[in-house]
DNA sequence: ACCGCGCGGTACAACGTTGTACCAAGAACT
DNA sequence: AGTTCTTGGTACAACGTTGTACCGCGCGGT
């Protein structure tokens, strides 16, 4: 059985608050009673109990964070930075996977492990600015990813500026048939932003978007570039170059384009979103859009230390984190 | 403020305890009574507060997972699985990381987050059997990885049997001179594993085992494998195979060797071991011992909750899991 | 001799829950 | 009519901590 301060009191021979003094330097014990009473929880191998200390307090020292899936090297990734930013604070963090299904978002939302965690990290996938209106929970929240409404703090790159960015790449690169996979107009608000600043960098330069050349795919990872390369290849007149919303759907582009005998850069050239560790060893290398993933986490820790320390009415606020394109292989031949 | 059981009752006309009954099902309560109880519930927005739950009855619900870093897909993996069997038993995961520092590892061991945690995943790096030996923490552990002394539960494959058969691999291939990268007979357990099956299977084969042939890295990721090739390489005889320690590290060879214009499998046939998503969709595709991962993190949560349950006292388990080879283009041309 | 004061320490209540013991009122037996 | 049982509910204590209020003692100054 685990040692509690009334253990240790007993036998140090004083007060259970006493011990209490002892342990958190609080009110005035003397050094002798100090030293035995240090002696003891030695002993004893006395350890707080967390959750008696949340209930009076009211605070947990845990934030979570909730991602659609830790299995996906971006928000791994993200985790880590967010893991090492929240140890400044002595935060812990607790990770939730989502599976960016609706039902799960919303139990999170509605702060499923309420009273347990002091703050969240939110990386919403498919929910709407209502479910978000429909909150009742009031644990301080960060929002990650894209704007929604103003409806939380929130910190993110803009989705749009990147796929254009992105896209604006490519057709620097003379490329005229840039097919964009992943994103779609009718998808969630990351899709959209992405789906549009490839859009309109298109017609920017004076391109004509064609329908064909989308292959909006729902869960972005390997497999659906590989399925998307399929389709554009089938094509009566393919692609030359392949704007991606992940590096995952890029990566499994590059394996499907090879494994077609077209060659990457030359016949059609590739870019992605999140710069994960993977592309820049993949074959050939991984053109991709950058987030400052440290600023991004960094950012969202301190908005939260920010609520915790009682800015609870104050307006939402927004951060966008800043982003550059690595060139590599990919594109640049 | 959140509403508590006792702004419930009072609002409802009934005992605090009547309130805590309809919410846990516990006790007997009218049909009339409940219905209003519920109501006034929803009006509210009530909602349990764990930590008060957890005062009461010392559990949380919580259990942590430890692991090196979460940002090693092999991990994330890992950690998805263990969230989705958790889900299972109705708890949350909290995710530590240790980064393989060998003080952080023994905070985790000591419990830094005592009582917070019902039972705890650890997959250790470089801690020593004295070091658990010295443990007083008393939360549940299970241990993913290797074999330290009987001192926890412990799930894993056999790192020994993983290396030699994908040693084996190399040398069915017709292979002589395969090079060792990451694992060194001076390092922790799972190191010395993957070392030994490596040597043995030369052994077993009539090999003669060369020590420049082998080349230890101390982190197991794409750069150190880059490195790597590198030096093997540059000596006289380069080798005809690699066997890594681990996927990142053949996935960092593979690029290395591809910069090299060595040819993968005709020059150099690679294996590496954890089969990583990744791997399915390099390029050449990685051959790699793939563990049961689902099997890994279903078994490890199972023996948790058994000793939640009551077994504290009994002896150590052990529970090896299977694995078997994904033979793909890295060695077979 | 008295007052005031700093020091070292204690007693008690409260955080929000839930298990145990109990009780009142009506129904169902002998 | 008296006894027992069932139903629906309440009161209280306790989980381990910590904040607030308080208390006794010795010391220095009048």
């Amino acid at each position: 059985m685990a040692a509690t301060l009334s253990d240790v009191a007993a036998r140090a021979g004083v007060s259970i608050k006493t011990v209490s003094n002892v342990v958190n330097g609080t009110g005035r014990v003397g050094a002798e009673t100090r030293d035995r009473v240090e002696r003891v929880i030695e002993e004893l191998g006395y350890r707080p109990n967390v959750s008696a200390r949340n209930l009076r307090h009211g605070r947990s020292g845990v934030i979570a964070l909730a991602v659609p899936e830790i299995g996906n090297p971006y928000f791994a990734e993200l985790a880590e930075l967010v893991v090492k930013a929240a140890e400044g604070y002595g935060w812990t963090v607790l990770i939730d996977q989502t599976d960016a299904d609706p039902d799960r978002e919303r139990l999170v939302l509605q702060g499923i492990r309420s009273h347990l965690i002091d703050g969240l990290l939110f990386v919403p996938g498919r929910l709407s600015a209502d479910d978000f209106a429909a909150r009742t929970d009031t644990t301080p929240m960060v929002l990650l990813g894209e704007r929604l409404t103003r409806v939380a703090d929130r910190v993110a790159i803009d989705s749009y500026a990147a796929a254009r960015a992105a896209t604006e790449h490519l057709i620097d690169l003379g490329r005229t048939r840039i097919a964009a996979v992943g994103a779609t107009p009718s998808g969630d608000a990351v899709s959209r932003g992405r789906y549009e600043g490839y859009h309109d960098a298109l017609v920017a330069a004076g391109h004509r978007p064609s329908a064909r050349l989308v292959v909006p795919q729902r869960r972005w990872r390997h497999e659906s570039g590989v399925e998307a390369v399929g389709r554009l290849l089938a094509l009566s007149r393919p692609p030359d170059a392949l704007f991606c919303s992940n590096d995952l759907l890029a990566l499994g582009a590059l394996r499907a384009l090879h494994d077609h005998g077209v060659r990457v850069p030359d016949d059609v050239a590739v870019v992605g979103i999140d710069d994960i560790a993977e592309s820049r060893f993949s074959r050939p290398s991984l053109t991709s859009v950058a987030p400052d993933k440290r600023h991004i986490a960094e950012t969202a820790v301190g908005l939260l230390a920010d609520r915790l320390k009682g800015s609870f009415s104050s307006a939402p606020r927004e951060f966008i984190a800043g982003f550059h394109l690595e060139v590599r292989e990919s594109t640049e031949g």
